[in-house]
DNA sequence: CTGAATTCTGGACATCGTGTCTATATTTGT
DNA sequence: ACAAATATAGACACGATGTCCAGAATTCAG
């Protein structure tokens, strides 16, 4: 039943472009508006669509059309930080610090929505979630490594500490930070991520 | 017109027990169902109120009662923080991480509505952002006295790193972190912050 | 304590956005 | 070219919102 990947078939050319265009819509509405009072219609509309459209491809109202289309973006960048592999990582190897940021330079508007907006804050906090996580996997490694069993400061709170403050530099940076370039911006996070670590792990100086 | 502290009178009993009752009411629904799906009709029913009651004193909707109920709660921090004078400050001086620390443990409640909800998203952003700014503000000083014209990082990137880092810790904290006691915490962050800012003035070890 | 002012109440009402449905037109896959 | 899937426009019921009003209840001021 469905197994093989044939029967799995392509969706509808007519699908894919009319939630493309959906999505786009209501993206631009919400740097617009804002997210509140924007209706279904104001969306169609903007697309070109017709009203009834909209409730052929989503049953979530607007949500479900900003988390499909914000969703598409995060595992992007999800997967380039699975990609990266644990081990071979020294103590200077990048944090997600630089991928953040290059990937939030190139998808720059999308990025804004996901920070700024009230509406896409459970997916922005799971995503910081998801690299607190990410951050505190690849903490236990580097901590085995060094021989270091009880850091100071509980793992969890350390990694939640620096993706929430990667996350704030982050929607600072997209709103008012057009002075720096993504590698400035990823390397001065990094040198206050280490500092903060080493200090947590009760390790002095550099 | 209506300058003298006389003219301007208190308003009626009823008025402030009424609000007080519908703000109560509305953050223990939040709580319960999430801040989404929440009628009016149903905050009035659990305030034991009629339904035209609502009205008569907010027009902007729920929204407009949740930012008054927060607002009160987050004034009072911001004064307490703002109490604390610029000068006098050494280095080991708390950042505003203590007081915070404090505050939400007394407001459990507000505060994980502040954090988590998405409605309150522009209110916790307000505060994240004055509370950035106050640490900017101490930063200045505190560079003066070393003698320090130009940190590596600049002042608001740091400034915001550090707020939205105590934030996101905070948040943690709120809502799986009950192993660990206010000053713990406070100290915690403390450690981390230092060490942080020390590597983005660009000063060595402790 | 008493009267006047204010506030609360419960019901009726118009309005608006939502979501569903149907018949028809259009586009796509094969 | 034909069948299947999708888009369209309009009609419809529904629920929540916000307003209004007349009367009851509470509070304030004297």
């Amino acid at each position: 039943m469905d197994i093989s990947p044939e029967t799995a078939r392509r969706p509808d050319r007519r699908r894919e472009r009319t939630q493309r265009q959906l999505g786009d819509a209501l993206i631009a509405l919400i740097l617009e508006r804002g997210y509140d009072d924007i209706r279904i219609e104001d969306i169609t509309d903007r697309a070109n669509l017709g009203r009834a459209t909209f409730y052929l491809h989503f049953h979530g109202g607007k949500d479900e059309l900003l988390l499909l289309t914000l969703q598409r973006v995060i595992d992007e960048l999800v997967d380039q930080i699975q990609a990266m592999p644990l081990s071979q990582i020294g103590i200077e190897s990048p944090f997600p610090s630089q991928i953040a940021f290059e990937h939030a330079a190139k998808h720059r508007d999308l990025y804004r929505v996901l920070l700024r907006s009230h509406s896409a804050h459970r997916l922005s906090a799971r995503l910081r979630e998801h690299i607190a996580l990410r951050i505190e996997q690849r903490f236990a490694d580097r901590l085995a490594a060094v021989g270091i069993e009880m850091p100071l400061v509980p793992a969890p709170i350390i990694a939640h500490y620096l993706s929430s403050a990667l996350f704030g530099v982050l929607e600072w940076w997209l709103e008012r930070g057009d002075l720096y370039d993504v590698d400035t911006m990823a390397a001065m996070v990094r040198q206050m991520h280490m500092a903060a670590i080493m200090a947590a792990i009760g390790v002095e100086g550099t």
